[in-house]
DNA sequence: TCTGAAAAGGAGGGAGT
DNA sequence: ACTCCCTCCTTTTCAGA
């Protein structure tokens, strides 16, 4: 991983589906070295996958909610992990520290719907608290980071 | 936008790169249909972009914290918004209903570089409380949610 | 809005430096 | 590890249904 890499993923980042060509004049690379290193980060896995960004209002998702969970006791955690991946409407979850354990990133069409993740929370014998917040704006949302190129 | 559209989208989520023809196939369309139907989705705004997913921990950024911040007035609003899209560490930031206004998503390569973050966010004026979490392990975190696609 | 064919352009492998 | 060249595959445009 050298500063050609971190320009690579920089192009990759604002979008991802570049062709190899168009980086490469970029970046003043061949197109086959700028290909193969792209396939040596795919297989090192610095880059996970390739995604779409969509506007989630468009799609009739128009509601987001932040939830804030606690469970009884630590044991738990592996079953709730586990839950957390069954439901499609929740998008994020990180475990952390503080009064709460987890906190959720729930996305949703409707108030309906966020009901329906709350009660599929909720209803899970782990949970002993929740709070919930909506989310009024969302200001940023970004997917990696890239370490910023340096000058050489 | 039909089931067709969801199941382009379906791709295209899992792999953004994912060639026309290949994506044809895997929907029974021919390869012109799917390029003409992916590029309204572009035009339109529904597709906003492509990009990577990358492993954090590999490019040194393993240090990932939740902070939640409280405002003095709303009317520091307009210009936290505006700070907060100059710092590059600040990955998410929404703004929502409860005891806090904002809650800041992290990434960062050490707790140096947290602290770096913590004093930007402390230090504007319109700040009047914080309250900052470590993300012990990230569970999930998707870029989108596309509809269930319906059978027919 | 779809298909199918023809032209243009990009991907990826191999030889050479 | 990079460049150049060559072949194959993909994209893109256009005519027609």
């Amino acid at each position: 991983m050298d500063n050609i890499d971190y320009k690579i993923l920089g192009c990759l980042k604002k979008n991802a589906r570049l062709t190899a060509s168009s980086i490469s004049e970029e970046i003043n690379l061949s197109v086959s070295a700028v290909i193969e290193r792209i396939r040596k980060m795919e297989s090192s896995g610095v880059i996970k996958g390739y995604t779409i960004e969509v506007d989630q209002k468009k799609l009739g998702n128009e509601m987001v909610a932040i939830m804030e969970v606690r469970l009884k006791h630590p044991k738990y955690y592996d079953e709730f992990a586990q839950l957390i991946q069954t439901n499609d409407s929740i998008v994020a979850c990180f475990y952390m520290t503080g009064d709460f354990d987890f906190i959720l990133k729930i996305v949703t069409d409707s108030a309906a719907g966020l009901d329906e993740v709350y009660r599929f929370v909720k209803g899970y014998e782990g949970v002993s608290a929740t709070e919930t917040h909506f989310v009024l704006k969302t200001l940023k949302d970004e997917v990696s980071v890239i370490p910023e190129v340096k000058k050489q």
